[in-house]
DNA sequence: CCTTGCCACAACCAAAGGTTGTTCCAGTAG
DNA sequence: CTACTGGAACAACCTTTGGTTGTGGCAAGG
């Protein structure tokens, strides 16, 4: 399937006969025949009726067209997507499930008219090296990381606290809690084989371990958080933290339970990261509603490491 | 754009370098070399980062990769609404806001894994022929009509009576009743400049005339439904009918009311229509679904004209 | 330092896809 | 009845695209 006999099909269809949408299309009758007679011959299907005065849809052709017209939508929304100067802004949540993911959600519903492009860019640091080239608008992250500085031209501002939650399968001790202190963590063994050693969030589960004496296993290749959910609902002794927003997509019956965690709650910072130039438009309108949506915020209770970042006021 | 790029390179992100995607697409490496090459030149962009031990995707490469991969979605969709055999079922709805769209969205909800394609057909005939050819695979029409018996290889049956209401502006006179008979309709203009003569609703309309003696005109050019409604939104004289189920796209404060009619309610009989022998396997389960809406008929108080078939009780 | 694995470049060739010129066909006017 | 008009298909030709084979460059690893 060619585009090219496509957007050729779609003029001719408009247009009701060959001659006219070979004007359009700058070409000749002739190519435009070949074009369509081509695309037949491609499908196996007639698509116009010819006659003496003009082209008329068949009934196969009437049910290609809306496809086709899709077709050419989403190909230029795919040109759109790394066309330079005005492309859709691009947003880095590091997950598809997390808290920054369901914000860009949010922010998607409340503004429809920008286009987006989410993306998952695992470390830290191609995150920053994007923004700095201009290839990302934008990233979520927790910053502040000692011995990490952001660059001078990278500015952030804390957007949202995701507070962590314990995830237990039916079977463990805590199970039936209707919420937890971290004092009464010590001792549970919590497994977390997601985290990679030098990034942001290692350094998070570290200091949550230095402070409160946790016992957290990284151990294990993680084959993912489907077998990750399902090891832990099978295990009596294992539990994991899951932030409070993150989304599960697992079978109702397997009866994890979420568990929130006070005494402190443990909370993870998420920063929204961008270049201090960035001139594109949407990024200001995000900033905003970002800013709109972390009003109402109160640290009570809740824990994060020393190193992250002190919430501001919004000017 | 080349559709074929686009696989390449979708097949090149997914093996992580140039030779194995080259030996999955059946091509040398250096076609896959130059079909990349070719792509990056025309989007203005490169995609990949290449080193010696394969090829990695850059940020753009990233942003474009979701829309490379839906642009194949929708063009295997495009070749699949065409496929002799197995192409997805086809059903005329004649037009997108009535009663039969609408079923025809509520099956769509309850069978998602049916591949449905919704088509427009203006005239009866044409959706008939198609029908019979085997290009068409059912068709929601008013049958009956007298001097235009179905043939014998089309089967039908009454799935849903969409009662009409009054559609009038705020200054109208009836804009304030709750409800009007049938009776009070009489003397006031009643616009349907969408009735083409010789179509089964014009049969329909000019038999309500008939009975009750209403003032029906369907002089004037059709401007389509925007141009109808503003009209009668600002025409104080002018009123119109409109099927219950038919959805407005309408900006709520041009204050159009709609009315129920009553005493008896006139409504429009739908029958689907289909050919005898036709294999297509979601077209049964259409049927039954069909069946299933269709159960709860109650015509006390409702006028159809003679011609229109019986309900049937399901079997 | 050499081997290994992978990608880019060059030369060549077949085929796709464009152009011009022409034919065919069905309404329509004279 | 015939000639004309407008529109699509066919034929011949040519350019350009896109494939192949052959070769060179480059970084990682033994």
């Amino acid at each position: 399937m060619d585009l090219e006999a496509v957007r050729t099909f779609v003029a001719v269809a408009d247009a009701g006969q060959f001659q006219e949408a070979a004007v359009e299309l700058a070409v000749t009758q002739q190519a435009v025949s070949k074009r369509i007679a081509a695309l037949e011959r491609n499908l196996g299907v007639r698509l116009f009726t010819r006659t003496p005065r003009g082209a008329q849809l068949t009934i196969d052709g009437q049910a290609f067209l809306p496809h086709a017209r899709e077709l050419l939508r989403v190909a230029d929304r795919a040109v759109a997507s790394v066309r330079a100067g005005r492309r859709p802004l691009r947003v880095d949540v590091i997950n598809s499930r997390g808290a920054a993911s369901g914000l860009m959600r949010d922010f998607h519903r409340a503004h429809p008219e920008i286009d987006l492009d989410v993306m998952l860019l695992f470390e830290m640091d191609t995150a920053v090296a994007a923004i700095r080239s201009g290839a990302l608008d934008a990233s979520f992250r927790a910053v502040g990381v000692p011995g990490r500085p952001l660059p001078p031209d990278i500015e952030s501002v804390r957007v949202v606290d995701e507070p962590l939650q314990l995830l237990t399968g039916p079977g463990h001790a805590l199970a039936g809690a209707r919420s937890v202190t971290v004092a009464q963590l010590t001792g549970h063994r919590i497994w977390m084989p997601g985290i990679v050693p030098g990034t942001e969030w290692a350094a998070y589960y570290d200091d949550l371990v230095a402070e409160f004496g946790l016992t957290i296993e990284a151990t294990g290749p993680n084959f993912g958080s489907d077998a990750l959910l399902d090891t832990v609902a099978d295990t009596p002794a294992l539990a994991t933290f899951m932030g409070e927003h993150t989304r599960l997509v697992w079978p109702a019956d397997h009866g994890l339970r979420r568990i929130p965690v006070t005494d402190p709650t443990p909370v993870y910072p998420h920063s929204l990261l961008w270049h201090r130039d960035n001139p594109h438009p949407a990024l200001a309108t995000l900033r905003a509603y970002l800013a709109g949506t972390a009003a109402d915020h109160d640290g009570t209770g809740t824990w994060t490491p020393d190193w992250t970042p002190h919430w501001t006021t919004a000017p």
